[in-house]
DNA sequence: TAGATTGTTAATCGATTAACAATC
DNA sequence: TAGATTGTTAATCGATTAACAATC
């Protein structure tokens, strides 16, 4: 987990609650928020707003609070929705098709530009407007293109060998939906992870205990 | 975010990987693993595993360490996997879809009872072995059939409305990917939130900053 | 000017890490 | 018995909350 220019992980997960809660309020008309009010509206609190805000410099103004319009933008340059990555994805099985038809990559700065998966049926096939192309085509395409980030949606025994080939062409983030944990056998690597069996079970634990 | 048990959020989400790391340990034929050692495995340091397993009892032996498939039943257990629980999951749509066909629910502890879809063309339809319903039917359904847990894989704009029915039909429990904050509006209930997007740009941001 | 609300420093809280006596 | 490793208490670290002077 390589430490990301001093801002803590728990900060940079909010940022994008701030930017959905900002666009939010925008199509609602409200031109400007205080720390308080916004706190109301995400259950958080003010000081903690005020906190993260300024770990990127003062947005707001005394005695007035936060112009919507510009703290939306300031956010959105700080996730860099601006500037564009690329993106591929391996492993066009259900959760793959979904995620690449489902997610509004180019709205959150990315741009995919590549599906890969084994299965000769699937390959040559269109998802999300995108050829799927064969696995061994994998490590040329990166040489060739230069994806910053890869999605994995393969099974857990595919994916340590997938992402060592990966990191040898250069792709230095993964979205991982693999069952695998990649931190554990590189460094240097920033991973997302997104377990569902764990997600479902923590949730079951929390139903079960519930107080 | 109702507290649970008095264990804290981040030992719970802590046990699905002690549970899957357990697993492969057996698997692979080991009997007996040090905190130590499961440590290394893990990207953690023997004191918090120790810490996290006392929270549940005294399940090792000094001098020894612990036993796997001891540990690996007594984690089974803590999360309930010997419980069934009911769950049921709105909207059949290409997430709802890979979750329903692709997340192993039984070996979780979980029973899928029910998918529910606005959408004509799906209603009827086979997914995962389950015909799919109206969602009309879905406030008799939860008065007839109990579920505990409700997946949530509709949009942001009908998730208050549904969230509220199943909650007055007696659902405690969220598994939530639609883009719409339930704890905001409704207390006593138990969230998992999956938001794609917001893990996305998180990822994103912190490619954009690797130091 | 008076009121509101920020930016920022200080206090608190909780989680992780370290240390070590207990004990298998 | 000697060595290893736990369970548990104490120390540290980091994140959240509170307080308040600065200022719009």
């Amino acid at each position: 987990m390589a430490k990301n220019s001093g801002i803590s992980l728990p900060v940079v997960r909010r940022l994008p609650r701030y930017y959905s809660n900002l666009e939010e309020l925008m199509r609602e008309g409200i031109l400007r928020i205080s720390s308080g009010e916004l706190a109301k509206r995400m259950k958080l609190t003010a000081s903690q707003i005020r906190q993260d805000l300024n770990n990127f410099g003062g947005f707001g103004q005394q005695g007035y609070g936060y112009n919507v319009t510009d703290l939306y933008n300031e956010i959105g340059h700080i996730l860099g929705v601006d500037r564009k990555l690329k993106v591929i994805l391996i492993g066009v099985g259900n959760i793959g098709k979904a995620i690449a038809t489902q997610v509004n990559f180019s709205k959150r700065g990315c741009e995919l530009i590549g599906l890969f998966d084994i299965a000769d049926e699937l390959v040559g096939q269109e998802v999300a407007g995108i050829k799927v192309r064969k696995m061994t085509e994998l490590s040329d395409f990166c040489k060739t293109n230069e994806p910053e980030i890869a999605i994995l949606c393969i099974p857990k025994s595919q994916a340590y060998g997938v992402a060592k080939m990966l990191i040898s062409s250069g792709v230095t983030s993964f979205w991982n939906f693999s069952h695998f944990d990649l931190n554990v056998y590189f460094d240097d690597i920033i991973v997302e992870n997104v377990h569902l069996g764990d997600s479902l079970m923590t949730l079951k634990y929390r139903t079960n205990n519930k107080g």
